[in-house]
DNA sequence: AACGTAGACCAACAGGTGTTGACAGTCCAG
DNA sequence: CTGGACTGTCAACACCTGTTGGTCTACGTT
C-alpha cells in the first residue's frame, strides 16, 4: 500500500521525462537516421541528461525499438468488393506512410540492421500472407503473391519517402492508386501467368 | 620524357596495391555496409597500412565512390518488339543485380546518404526517363511512368537483395519476369488509367 | 519532522573512428 | 654512383560514441 501509487502502473513523476525523451528520439531518428542520431543530441532536445535515456530505455537499441513501434494495422480489412482490394490496399499503405514519418526511418535502418529488417518482414509474414490465404490461395502461392505486393508498395515508399526521387514525389495520391491498384489487384487475384 | 612512363597513365608500381585496396573495399562494403566497414579493416584485408587508403583515395567517401562505380548499362536497348519491353527490362535488371553485389550496398547507403541516393536517381534521370520518352510519351508522362518502373524494380531489389525477405528470395527468376514484366509493360505502354 | 527512495545531474571511462605527419626502404633517371 | 621521386610503415592526434558510477535534490510516506 503505497497510497496513491498502486503496484499497477500509476502516474509516476517521471512519465513526463519519458515522454519527452521518446518524442525527441522520434524527431531525431526521423531527421538523422539511426547512426547519426546520437543519444547526446536526443537528450539535449529533451533537455535532460544522456544518462536518463539509459536509465529508462536500457540502451540505444531499446530506445529505437520503442520510438518506431508502429502498428501496421491493416486489421480486419474485410475482403471488400474483391475487385477493389488492390486499390484499397494501396490507399491504406499510402495514408500509413504519410502519417508515420517513423516508417521511413525504420526502412532506412532496416537496410542496415537485421532486427529492423525483421520488423518490416513481420508485416509481410503476419498480415499480407494471411490476407493472400484468405483470398483462397495455397500457402506457396500466397507467399509469392504477398511478396510481390509488399515489394510493390515498399518500392514506391522507397523512391518516394526514403530516396525522395523528384519523379516519384511528384506523383499525385490518386495517380498512384490508379497505377498501383491494378498491379496489386493482379498479384492477388489473377491466375498464375 | 620520362622514358617508359609517358604522361598518359603508365603501369605504376602501385597499381597492384590500388587494386588490392579496391577489391578489399568492395568485399567489406558488401559484407558490412558503409559505416561498419572501417578503413582499418579494409587495409588489414589488403595487407597494407590504413594510411595508404587515404593516400590513394583521399578519404573514405572517395574510396566508396570508386568501389561502387557500376555501369547501369541499359545502353542501346533497342525498343524491341515493344510488346516485350517490359519483360526485357525486368530480365536486364535481374541479371544486373545478381552480378553486382555492390548494388545492394549502394542501396543500403542510399537509404542514409544523399550522395548515394543521387547516384541511384541518376539511373532514373538519365536512362529510364529518356527511354520512356523514346516510347513516345510527353515529358511529364514519361517522368511518371519511368518513376513507376524504377519503383517496381527497386521494390523487388529491396525485398530480395537488401532486406532478404524469404518470401521474396524464394521467387524464381522466370517467375519474377512473368509477374513483373506485364507490370512494367503496362507502366510504359498502357494509356493513362 | 525525519527519513528513504526515486529522479535528475555531472564527470569520467573505454573503445573505436577517420585522418595526418614524420620517417624508412626502393626504384629509376641523370 | 647520386639525386629525387615513389611506396610503404609507424605512431599519434583529435574527436565522438555509448555507457556507467557517484552525488545532489526533492518528494511522499511514516
Amino acid at each position: 500500500m503505497t497510497g496513491t501509487t498502486e503496484d499497477q502502473q500509476a502516474a509516476r513523476r517521471s512519465d513526463a521525462t519519458r515522454a519527452a525523451i521518446l518524442a525527441a528520439a522520434r524527431e531525431r531518428f526521423v531527421a538523422d537516421g539511426y547512426e547519426k542520431a546520437t543519444i547526446r543530441a536526443i537528450a539535449r532536445d529533451a533537455k535532460i541528461d544522456p544518462s536518463m535515456v539509459m536509465r529508462y530505455y536500457g540502451n540505444k537499441a531499446g530506445l529505437f525499438a520503442e520510438a518506431v513501434a508502429i502498428d501496421p494495422g491493416l486489421p480486419g480489412l474485410s475482403l471488400e468488393p474483391r475487385e477493389e482490394i488492390g486499390r484499397t490496399l494501396v490507399r491504406h499503405f499510402l495514408t500509413l506512410w504519410e502519417e508515420n514519418g517513423e516508417l521511413a526511418v525504420l526502412m532506412r535502418v532496416g537496410a542496415t540492421d537485421p532486427a529492423a529488417a525483421d520488423r518490416m518482414q513481420s508485416v509481410l509474414r503476419e498480415q499480407m500472407i494471411p490476407l493472400a490465404r484468405r483470398l483462397g490461395h495455397e500457402p506457396e502461392q500466397a507467399q509469392a503473391r504477398a511478396a510481390l505486393c509488399v515489394s510493390t508498395v515498399l518500392g514506391l515508399a522507397l523512391t518516394r519517402y526514403v530516396l525522395r526521387f523528384p519523379a516519384s514525389v511528384a506523383l499525385g495520391r490518386e495517380e498512384i492508386v490508379d497505377w498501383l491498384g491494378p498491379t496489386v489487384q493482379r498479384y492477388l487475384t489473377a491466375p498464375e501467368p
